[in-house]
DNA sequence: CCATCTTTGTGCACGCGTTCACAAAGGCAT
DNA sequence: ATGCCTTTGTGAACGCGTGCACAAAGATGG
């Protein structure tokens, strides 16, 4: 976001690779990485496609941001794509990463392996609990946070995760941005701010399965005549204002509209 | 649309709410509940808006695909609409959901508190090491891989949860699936392939900080003028059959489009 | 050297999502 | 009641992302 004003040719592709691709790009390096390591030279844009769980269009016209790669009837080099790509995303330097919050999740991101692969290095561990402190884990010392601002800029660290309860993930993170941090990932259930120029990331398991729970709902509520679930009524009146209005709604719970295939 | 109230909004199907939309409305359920839990009786698009980091014009149009509530002039009850986007999302009835997996990650899922909160309840954990098989974990015992279909079926379970190296998340899926799965959350770094009609949401660490690293890389690169970064030449020649053809750049590392304010 | 066959790269159209801007709706004071 | 003020609900415009369909590019075989 924060697209202020940039008044640029738009469709100048000189490098305006769409969010949408970059987003695409680590599941091609991905499916590429595994072709590399069984030694596959070339790779159509249907397999590759295929493997990454994409439609081959979208594929060939992601490559194109990117620029020419690949060779007409034949498709494309595995391991010249495989750079190509890695430095597109700058995996070809070191990101020295520090995971903030070393509570159950904390300890298991820092014992993840994909996370050290790649390019991505866990600099240090850092949580508020002074019980923690000097205690490994994954290998690595858990610090304390008050050494905060020191690592990271010791380090020269550009990207934090963030793992703490929701109550202290803004706070974190505003250290974290006045630190010189400028990118974040997010872990815990908050909205978090930040200045412009910052990026935010989050992962939000309690979304996930929300949304998930929305399709399973729909799914389940349109073959079967049962439908109980009538039950817990609304919480109160609508609006304390409006009592008299009543949402235009066909009842209490008028779902079942019985229409939507799939 | 707009034929008057009393009559659904969308053109005939009348649930039709975007996807966008039910990938927002836990965000503004979980502002909402904090104002509840607040005592905050009622709350403009405006504060509701900025609470979950959107903006009131998008969150304004979401409400309105779940109907007309809120009272013009004044602003949307809390309780009444808390209710109704639970409602919505299917939170209020319990979904039993299994965990596959029970690494680091699996154990951090299985005692995160927002799991068991809010409609979702942690049926049983499952791991493939007979090692575990009977060990609590979060004060649930771990059961063996052999029993997934029975207890998928003895439990209604049809929200799966997916924590395993990505070499078994595949098989572990088929399983899935198989025993009545319909939607899975995947935390293993694969593409699953499933069946027409289960929903498959991915979470990705390395996904996410790759997509990170893109956008640091860009953010770095451009104000400094130093760049060196031109070492690391590629892995060998481009395509193995198009040796003269180079891709059409304008430089070995033709950014720097110094636009972008920062 | 030419014909044919394969696969890329992309112009174009379509649909979804976002945002603006404003009329309608309702509360509130006078 | 009447008029003013606040805030919702939404029509309409815009931009992005997706997928189709095809011409261009190059390999391959004769």
């Amino acid at each position: 976001m924060a697209t202020g004003r940039n008044h640029r040719p738009a469709t100048s592709r000189s490098r305006g690779i769409p969010e949408a691709t970059v987003a695409r790009l680590p599941l091609y390096l991905r499916a590429l990485t595994a072709l590399s390591e069984r030694s596959v030279p070339t790779v159509s844009s249907e397999e590759l496609a295929s493997a990454a769980g994409v439609n081959s269009a979208k594929l060939r016209k992601d490559f194109s941001y990117l620029g020419s790669y690949g060779t007409r009837g034949v498709g494309y080099d595995v391991e010249y794509l495989v750079y190509q790509i890695s430095r597109e995303l700058g995996l070809t330097q070191d990101w020295p990463v520090v995971i903030v919050g070393i509570g159950n999740l904390g300890a298991a991101l820092a014992n993840y392996g994909g996370f050290a692969s790649r390019g991505f290095r866990v600099a240090a561990l850092i949580d508020a609990d002074p019980g923690l402190s000097g205690k490994p884990v994954a290998g690595i010392p858990v610090q304390h946070t008050d050494e905060l601002e020191k690592i990271i800029d010791d380090n020269g660290v550009s990207i934090g995760v963030i793992a703490t309860p929701a109550g202290a993930a803004q706070q974190v993170c505003d250290r974290l941005v006045a630190a010189g941090i400028t990118s974040i990932l997010n872990f815990a259930p908050t909205v978090l701010s930040v200045p412009e120029g910052v990026d935010v990331r989050k992962v939000d398991l309690s979304i996930e399965l929300q949304i998930l729970a929305f399709h399973e709902q729909r799914k389940a509520g349109e073959e079967p005549a049962s439908a109980p679930e009538v039950d817990t009524a609304p919480p109160a009146a609508p609006p304390a204002v409006a009592v008299t209005k009543r949402p235009p709604e066909s009842g209490p719970d008028g779902d079942l509209p019985a229409v939507m295939p799939a």
